[in-house]
RNA sequence: GGCCCGUUCGUCUAUCGGUCAGGACGCCAGGUUUUCAUCCUGGAAAGAGGGGUUCGAUUCCCCUACGGGCUACCA
């Protein structure tokens, strides 16, 4: 059976670029039927943040996507964070050192950090591994006695590369990466705080969840050839490897963050963290933010570009995803939104909590109505609060588009409506006479719409004029077009 | 700097040696509409450059350029 993984570190937010590397992880569990896991990388104690691992797994389910193994959902191979399974990284990591692939360092900080800044000093970049490492304070270098003294001190554990060898990796996108021995160094594998690095208690524990294809971010590919030596080092079939290409700013330059959102006013989060808004708060659907990310850096082969959730897990192939990295484009983002919502019955659509929100003062039919009017024209949720003012009273006047109408007798016609519906006649009623009186009028069909519509909602933009009218019903409209004709006699005096 | 990866319209992408290089977003024009928007129709818009291989290259190979990633006891 097929297992995949996503493994975020829990050290702010999960960003949009973590949350597509969390769907390619999940459309190919179910596209293979296997399992879709969780797994928090929090090796780091430094950079741990409260509440991510949480905002993480409701991330996911925002989107739909609930892990079918993790640290809320439980599973048989877990632990799934990390930081709990310290017992299991320093029973593998005896193994390597038994078979003598990794070696004690006993070099401070300090000390490597002199190094390499001499390094740069002379053009070069410092590696530590085979061509100097019998220059340093390691295992390696020093006898017996004074290993188990330094034992008793800080120290790191490293993988000891042999050097004169090419490792050649395979990537599911990009095939054979080949790279010498020599360009690697003696890379940490648990860390003097007794904790191990990334790259020890990734491979070990895709091992031990038997992970086989580990899907990630493109930053990984670099040291895959680490990874694939320590599957060799352990003896271990290595899993299949995907590398997503990147997510890149709007501009190109670099991968996107959570900056290039502040400055182009556009989430970067899927859900609201502290006072950054995300996606969700900005009126997207979950089904069009996993739409549009996986449009970023993936293509299905076919012309269509609308995507649910479950066709897409029928669809996901390796063969679709890129190999360069794509810029984020919010306005395609807000376009996909914008097919989502047009999907969506009016029914559904006061499902939503940010219907619920925005209509709550509405009859049932008046909400129905007016889902039914506005869900063409908008691209998130969020454009509902400008749609329902409208409705709401008080609604400002745009005195530009009064002053413009002026000339043309926006009274007579105000005067007309207002007697129309005096008079009792149904809404619905009204379109026809007042049409037939402003063809008799020779009345502009325009002029009659325009003043109408200035009198009933202030601006001339809108929804159909006489859905509104509707909705308003007899009295308020009437209500409306009184209020109008004193508000324009009163300009027209001043 | 070193290593790795990449490069088709402005953007996301299709093409698996022979295509008028297709679609989508955005943009422009027209249509529908009482307005704005939606929606519909049409349009402009691309193979980084140079060498090969081949009857034929966007497609395969090499070089250059450009872009990105990595280069921590961070992930």
């Amino acid at each position: 059976m097929e297992r995949v993984r996503f493994a975020p570190s829990p050290t702010g937010p999960l960003h949009i670029g973590g949350l597509r590397t969390a769907i390619f992880n999940y459309l190919y569990a179910r596209k293979h039927k296997g399992a879709f896991i969780l797994r928090v990388e929090d090796t780091d104690l430094n950079r741990y943040v409260e509440g991510s691992e949480r905002y993480i797994q409701e991330s996911l389910e925002w989107c739909g996507m609930v892990p079918d193994e993790g640290p809320f959902n439980g599973g048989s191979l877990g632990p799934y964070r990390q930081s709990e399974r310290k017992s299991i990284y320093l029973e593998y990591i005896q193994i390597l050192l038994a078979k003598g692939k990794a070696y004690y360092a006993f070099d401070s900080t300090d000390e490597l950090s002199a190094a390499r800044s001499l390094a740069e000093l002379q053009g070069e970049t410092f590696r530590y591994g085979a061509h100097n490492r019998a220059n340093f304070v390691n295992s390696l270098t020093l006898n017996e006695n004074e290993i188990e003294e330094r034992k008793k001190g800080d120290y790191v554990i490293r993988l000891k590369v042999d050097p004169g060898a090419i490792i050649s990796v395979f990537d599911e996108v990009r095939g054979t990466v080949s790279v010498a021995t020599d360009e690697l160094d003696d890379k940490v594998l648990m860390k003097s705080d007794g904790m191990p690095t990334y790259h020890f208690a990734n491979v070990v524990d895709d091992y031990l969840m038997k992970i086989t294809c580990v899907i990630r971010g493109e930053e990984w590919l670099p040291s895959l050839p680490h990874h694939q030596l320590l599957y060799n080092a352990f003896d271990w079939k290595s899993p299949k490897f995907m590398h997503l290409p990147l997510i890149l700013k709007p501009n190109g330059k670099g991968k996107l963050s959570k900056r290039d959102g502040d400055k182009d006013g556009f989430p970067v989060f899927p859900l609201q963290w502290k006072d950054n808004v995300g996606f969700k708060e900005k009126g997207f659907l979950p089904e069009s933010m996993v739409n549009y990310l996986v449009l970023l850096g993936w293509n299905s082969g076919k012309e269509d570009e609308f995507f649910t959730l479950s066709e897409l897990e029928g669809l996901f192939s390796v063969s679709g995803v890129q190999k360069g990295g794509a810029r984020f484009d919010y306005e395609k983002a807000r376009w996909i939104n914008h097919q989502h919502l047009l999907k969506k019955t009016p029914q559904e659509l006061l499902t939503l909590e940010a219907f619920k929100l925005a209509l709550n003062n509405f009859s049932f039919d008046q909400k129905f109505k007016i889902a039914t009017i506005i869900k063409d024209r908008l691209y998130t949720l969020d454009d509902i609060q400008e749609e329902v003012k409208i409705f709401n009273t008080p609604y400002p006047f745009d005195n530009d588009a009064i002053e413009k109408l002026l000339p043309k007798n926006p009274l007579q016609v105000l005067q007309k409506a207002e007697s129309i519906l005096n008079s009792g006649e149904h809404t619905v009623a009204l379109k026809e006479t007042l049409l037939d009186w402003a063809k008799k009028q020779s009345i502009s069909v325009g002029v009659l719409m325009q003043s109408l519509r200035i009198a009933l909602v202030g601006k001339l933009t809108g929804p159909d004029l006489f859905d509104i009218i509707e909705i308003l019903g007899n009295s308020v409209s009437l209500l409306r077009i009184k209020n109008a004709i004193s508000y324009i006699n009163l300009k027209q005096k001043s």
